[in-house]
DNA sequence: ATTGAAGTGTTGATTTTTCAGCACTTTCGT
DNA sequence: ACGAAAGTGCTGAAAAATCAACACTTCAAT
């Protein structure tokens, strides 16, 4: 299985879009780009996109819509590994300060209590 | 503040080793890239990011260090902060969910505390 | 002091990326 | 049925990124 190519930086861009909004259409793409090219060019990046793998397309009615080719779940994790690598050693605690941090307002009770439940599981798992 | 120039493909790449390892020669960059290119292409790229303002670099004896210009904490932040919304919506749970997933072996006595400890105090914060 | 190894600055060719133009098709409201 | 608006496929030019070559310098060991 080859893996999929790498990606130029406007293709990261776009693809990031895609992630964030699950499937898209080519205007939506656009509209979210900093700095954004014609209509014209932003198609013309979508169209390597599917060629290179990352998306596919398919018809929405009158026109396209792009979803990442890559599961949500996997994209995810994988995401996630290069972050926690690149920039926390691998250090999951190290991670977890910076999304509280990140988060900023207090935490609600529910939100408190699904978070110890999380780690209370993550402690039990695999006994 | 003109906000740094964004990063091509190869210049992402250098910076992330750059981000991992903290202050790299040219060697340690070369050694750390997929598929690198010759060293003197990896001085060229270096080159640019000194350039663009991403990277420093500093003599240390015979050769230079290369270190990335933004603070190692306002880099964590924003990467996660990046990771958090492209994947994750935003929400802090799902990331959590998604370390302690990548975390895999049992989380050992001491780090269960202190990542409860940690969620304790951000749910205290403030008040 | 000389030599080889390692490092550096600079330059320009090649490749890739980025982008827009144009002719054509589809959709939708009047 | 018609025209305007929106969408599409295709193509090639312009810009940027990538890479390697070359000449030069520094270092360290003999």
């Amino acid at each position: 299985m080859s893996p999929l190519p790498t990606l130029s930086r406007r293709e990261r861009e776009v693809m990031d879009i895609a992630h964030e909004l699950g499937n898209v259409t080519a205007a939506q793409i656009q509209e979210n780009m900093a700095d954004p090219p014609t209509y014209s060019a932003v198609r013309s990046t979508l169209r390597i996109l599917v060629e290179k793998g990352h998306l596919v397309r398919e018809r929405e009615g009158p026109r396209y819509l792009y979803s990442p080719t890559m599961p949500a779940r996997h994209a995810r994790r994988s995401a996630m590994r290069h972050v926690l690598r690149t920039f926390f050693r691998g250090s999951v605690e190290g991670a977890v300060a910076t999304l509280l941090e990140l988060r900023g307002d207090d935490l609600s009770a529910e939100e408190h209590a699904r978070l110890t439940e999380m780690i209370e599981q993550a402690a039990k798992e695999g006994r």
